[in-house]
DNA sequence: TCCATATTTCAACCATACTTGAATCGTTGA
DNA sequence: TCAACGATTCAAGTATGGTTGAAATATGGA
């Protein structure tokens, strides 16, 4: 993960419906959802979750499958592990404070 | 840390002039750094970094304090920490794949 | 072939964000 | 008060991004 990929990621994710539209793909986990399960769900129309969608595919967060009429996304978790491992390393240096809201337990909440 | 924070905070880091200013601001840790220090550093004009500068104080992720005639900017490692749990907890839902780039080692790199 | 479903593409419009350069504000020291 | 410094604000222009609705593409079934 470089810069401009990280960049590209973030751009994706710095908008309401494609965020929204992340979380329920992850809920969705390997299985994956539809463009139309995941518009419905997220409360857009077809042609915006389509553009939406696709702004997810090109930052490499999710990737499509045709599968007969539909076409499944998916996340991809390697790359969004990726991303974190770039904010985490590469823009926050490993600072403790910023690692110790990756703890398993989430609990320690500032 | 909600989903408008973090929406906020994904906007303010998703411009590669605000990404290196955040990394510069890490790298000065508690010191901060000088508004025309950062501008410098990132090769922005002193009016692009106030704007640049502001956008990222208004997300909540540096804060800024007057210092005579200078501005010292100092990254809020706990909101730092708050948006990268919101992603990893909320967002990704603790998927093991995400947290496994993380890990404190940082080499499990995908 | 014809029709229905699922999704994408397109053009037009609107809104927001970025950049630039000059002007302004606040602070310091003479 | 004046001049110099550091930072911000403002206005104007440019670029990018989002929304909408209609049209087009691709697949499946009769």
């Amino acid at each position: 993960m470089d810069e401009t990929q990280a960049l590209k990621a973030l751009s994706a994710l710095s908008d309401g419906t494609r965020l929204r539209m992340l979380r329920f793909l992850v809920q969705a986990g390997a299985d994956g959802a539809a463009a139309g399960e995941i518009g419905a769900a997220v409360g857009s129309s077809p042609s915006r979750s389509s553009f939406h969608l696709a702004a997810l595919a090109a930052s490499g967060l999710v990737r499509p499958e045709r599968v007969s009429r539909r076409v499944i996304y998916r996340v991809d978790f390697a790359a969004l592990g990726g991303l974190m491992g770039y904010l985490i390393e590469d823009c926050c240096g490993g600072h403790p404070a910023v690692r110790a809201c990756c703890a398993p337990t989430g609990t320690e909440k500032g």
